[in-house]
DNA sequence: TTACTCAAGTAAACGGCGTAAACTCATTAC
DNA sequence: GTAATGAGTTTACGCCGTTTACTTGAGTAA
């Protein structure tokens, strides 16, 4: 599933070829963020300094700020472009798995198979993508840059985050209207919360009942949870090989929208 | 549920008191410690260097070699301390939210009520200490310091963390053998994650079944998954105010072991 | 008492960091 | 032809972890 969206060395740059560039073209923000990308992977999240990245671009670190007011808004267009790549690459793993057009007609249960497959590629491209990028994975899912205190501002990365949210809810919605499931009741969820899920459902434009995203909300947290622990290595204390208990994840997450245990990978 | 356990400044200075210590006596790890974590609940993770460590303390940071092999050795420590005073603080809140003794003779469904009281006290403390101590929480359990890649050896903190899952764990087992509920079968398991949860069994020295130990693997991550994402502030996107969803997610957990909905907070 | 040892520091320095202020210089606009 | 501007550079400041070499005072053996 790795595609041509992923990091490739000095995207962009349009021929020029290795690290140092010449002077005769100014630099773009899109060869800045490329770089620091590169190093990110390259070298951890410690090795993208501003100074680091001048260096590799063969310029000096305050030059860079022509083109981002800090350090963190530059990490912060780094997350927001690894956030879109995500959703590319979940987005393109839903689509391979499922290979075949739609044929009209096709029964109820051969589509629920095949949103099951979906969704159960899904999650395991995330978890695929997250053990093979983890110090990407780790700047948008670890410990938030700002501080943990102050609340998110309008921002370029979270702008991103939202929109990579809607690759699985658009799948979790489909699943929800071709496939309906069991829901919490309106009645069962606290007024607060309902208010919440229902002011969340409207701003994405959907009209699934607040019970739904709920568990669209449970599904992500179990998800998020176990492709977390095992990339931060916070479940090394218990196993060695988490893959076959993300597996078994799954089949929870399965249940949780209505769906029979997952086909093996 | 905030105890005598938690950081107080100069812990352990025994009466020297003010932040500059005259020269007459050395230092101590555990005031180095006690400093850095004072430091880290003030002014945040990146405030505690070890330059910052020895002006509170009156000295200078390559003193400080004397104690700690490098600035991560001591942070190791610090996240060592973190994590037996949460244990600690969990152990109090499970002891706190049933105070009586036990009374021989007490019905099963008394002591079901009990156990159930006590988990959801557990869980709850967990979630109200990490958002009280997002700096430390994120410390114990973001991204880790090492990097990403790197095994984790033996070590300090690796220690304190295992203690730690023991306190969970050892309410978990009394919860099993008391009132015991429905876990995967063996059958069920994959024969490589039943081997690893069987090996993770007989580390803890106990005899429950693999099932129940996956089925606290299951419930931990749940657990860690819905207090990660609203301590970093990841679950905004859609909450603005996670605290009913954390009860709602309550409930799932409590049904994984076979309890009732969970009383009020 | 004196000499020696050694723990517990300090001082100075190295290279790296984010960032601010002032300056340079080629390209463009008029 | 000249002024303005974009895209940098130089220099500097104050942080950082870490290393090396030096100091100092307390304890100890003779």
């Amino acid at each position: 599933m790795t595609q041509s969206v992923e990091v490739t060395g000095n995207a962009g740059s349009g021929g020029l070829g290795g690290s140092r560039r010449d002077r005769l073209r100014a630099a773009t923000i899109e060869e800045i963020i490329a770089t620091a990308r590169r190093l990110l992977v390259a070298s951890g999240p410690e090795a993208v300094s501003l100074r680091a990245i001048a260096r590799e671009m063969g310029m000096t670190a305050p030059g860079l700020y022509r083109y981002f007011g800090s350090h963190e808004d530059l990490i912060r267009h780094v997350i927001a472009g690894i956030f879109t790549e995500l959703g590319a690459d979940i987005h393109q793993a839903i689509g391979a798995a499922v290979p075949a057009h739609p044929v009209s007609g096709e029964s109820e249960d051969f589509i629920r198979v095949k949103l099951t497959t979906k969704m159960v590629a899904a999650c395991r491209e995330f978890r695929r993508w997250a053990l093979n990028h983890k110090a990407e994975f780790a700047l948008l899912f670890g410990v938030p840059l700002p501080g943990l205190d102050d609340r998110q501002r309008h921002d370029v990365a979270q702008e991103c985050a939202l929109a990579f949210a809607g690759t699985f809810f658009a799948l979790f919605a489909e699943l929800w209207q071709v496939a309906p499931f069991a829901v919490p009741a309106a009645g069962e969820i606290d007024s607060g919360l309902l208010d919440q899920l229902t002011r969340y459902r409207d701003g994405l434009g959907s009209d699934m009942p607040a019970g739904a995203m709920l568990t669209f909300l449970r599904c992500w947290t179990l998800l998020y949870g176990a492709v977390s622990m095992e990339v931060f290595g916070h479940m090394s204390f218990a196993l060695e090989d988490p893959a076959p208990m993300f597996e078994f994840m799954l089949s929870d997450l399965a249940s949780m929208v209505g769906l029979g245990y997952p086909p093996g990978p």
